[in-house]
DNA sequence: CCTACCGTACTATCTGAATAGTACACAGGA
DNA sequence: TCCTGTGTACTATTCAGATAGTACGGTAGG
């Protein structure tokens, strides 16, 4: 599971990781019944406060994504991967509406856009991408 | 001069505002010359404290787009159209990567990104887009 | 039993963003 | 001259996000 906190995202933190555990379920990077990495050793791996991985399991355990395992740690539910993928594609369309939006706002037709687009997409080819 | 708050954008106010206003020059919406809206009048406008406002303009000082008149308020600079419109692409296409990248971290390959990509265009045909 | 790890719940502190309110120097018009 | 509107510079306050540190009850394994 390779976990990328990026500061000048915009968002939290916390909603960053919530949406990063979403999509490694969502293409089986996590699977129903797994252990999700504990509290302190998500901190560790993303270098950040284990409250804010705290703040984001509780929010994961809200959404019902993740169950609490009395003293063990934290397991993925059954129906999460449904509800994973429709998250995912939610939260995506979202943030690209977002960013299609502004576009339009600024005064950009939709050929404009889709040229920056087609640029976009041929800069980013794989997973492995610069930024 | 159509502005657009949103608060849960991610980007601070003032950052909106002065990304708002640069798309503004870049098509043409203001034009070198043009007095600004003054800052308690914008301040109106979008329902922002007056000290956002100012702060944005402060920032496009600093970016060369606006000038003081002495007590008179504040002017597009000559050099402003030419820039604003490197910056929109500039802006505007690190917004499109950042939630591209996004998608392909989350497992999605081209084609479902153009797919998504073809949906929100659709849904958004015209400046007065529902959200 | 004891140690180690698990989630969880606290309190305190720091930072950036935003708000509220006040004050000042400058220009223009009546 | 006086009044109004301009940008600008302050201080104080509130709030969310993030960090730091401590503590507690539950579970597993030696």
């Amino acid at each position: 599971m390779l976990m990328r906190i990026d500061a000048s995202n915009g968002l939290p933190i916390y909603d960053q990781i919530v949406r990063q555990v979403k999509f490694a379920v969502a293409h089986g990077a996590f699977r129903p019944g797994d252990l999700v990495p504990s509290v302190r050793e998500m901190a560790l791996q993303v270098a950040v406060n284990p409250n804010t991985v705290a703040r984001a399991y509780r929010d994961l355990q809200v959404d019902g994504v993740l169950e609490p395992l009395r003293g063990e740690g934290l397991r993925i539910t059954k129906d999460a991967l449904k509800q994973c993928q429709a998250d995912r594609k939610r939260l995506l369309r979202d943030r690209l509406r977002g960013a299609i939006v502004e576009c339009r706002r600024g005064g950009l037709d939709t050929d404009d856009i889709r040229k920056l687009i087609d640029d976009v997409l041929k800069d980013t080819v794989r997973e492995g991408v610069s930024s």
